[in-house]
DNA sequence: ATTAATTTTCAGTAATTACTGAAAATTCGG
DNA sequence: CCGAATTTTCAGTAATTACTGAAAATTAAT
């Protein structure tokens, strides 16, 4: 297979993993196309390469920069902006954690804390349904939480290493 | 906070969640409502609760079902079928999990193998930079893998154990 | 077998989400 | 400052995704 159609496949198969995680097709595939470009690239170069409008490029570029996953580059000389991706796959995966963590996990579990004071008899089937339920979910997210935490600030040896731990 | 109104809010969250890991919103709803039913619920239950459709309520329950998240139930005497999920979070994390790593991670591993065959001299930049990356996914993705395979494996104890020694 | 209850399908439509392109704002060299 | 290069915004539109409702299929009681 020639470089430029294994590119081509792993931009279109890294957009469409991203909209099973609730992240755009298109903003997946700049990240793509980023982590494989070894130089940083302009906005009008990832217009080129995939084709869609420069607010499009602007627009996901932009929420790159906000998950943490891309960076501006200043080149010496240049006026245009270039801008360049993360290429170490576990920073990556630890910067998606993290702001995931904070952008639905945590505010996930003060929901919770506030649902479990509803009124209510606790012998009522219902209530105690309810109650169960969220209670459930407060523990498996705290513990989710710490774990997460570990990771989060782990290295990758850390992680390799407790995974072998795990098998033993 | 009356239940009422808890369940109202549980499941709007629950459904507003469910949108940001690839689920669609009412799927997550009509999740939600039967983790919370103390009873199994028929599909008229459903489309009262929820005010949607007999189609959508349809469509979305088997989905739930091809999940492996809610089960139909046979109700001695009753014609209509009955549905009810499962209640044990820690049950249904690693039912997710070991769906998606069978819907998501496996194929992706698949193709890096793919990817990694890619002609080219290893000397050229771009064609280093795309196997370096691919490489990168190809161990993360392996590891993923088996720590995922234990979590599914293992029981909620055991779990909070492994969680508790993380931190010594 | 008939038929009434129930579930499933799916064409048409609605709602949501994403994209374009041009205008406005900003930046920066001269 | 001025003006050209560049970035950002956003109203309008396109594309995608989800939902409805009624017809078709299935089920099971008689």
């Amino acid at each position: 297979m020639k470089l430029s159609e294994a590119k081509q496949q792993f931009i279109s198969t890294w957009g469409a993993i991203g909209t099973h995680w609730g992240i755009n097709r298109t903003m997946a595939q700049v990240h793509a196309l980023l982590m494989i470009s070894p130089d940083p690239l302009t906005q009008d170069d990832v217009m080129a390469q995939l084709n869609i409008s420069r607010g499009n490029v602007n627009m996901n570029i932009r929420d790159l920069i906000d998950w943490g996953l891309v960076d501006r580059v200043l080149i010496q000389g240049e006026r245009k902006e270039y801008f360049t991706a993360e290429k170490d796959i576990w920073k990556v995966a630890r910067q998606i954690i993290k702001e995931r963590k904070k952008r639905e996990l945590d505010p996930m579990m003060k929901l919770m804390d506030q649902l479990s004071k509803v009124d209510g008899d606790k012998k009522d089937k219902e209530v105690k349904t309810f109650l169960d339920t969220i209670a459930g979910i407060k523990k498996f997210g705290a513990h989710a939480d710490s774990m997460l935490d570990v990771v989060v600030k782990s290295d990758e040896n850390w992680f390799i290493s407790t995974a072998l731990k795990l098998f033993k």
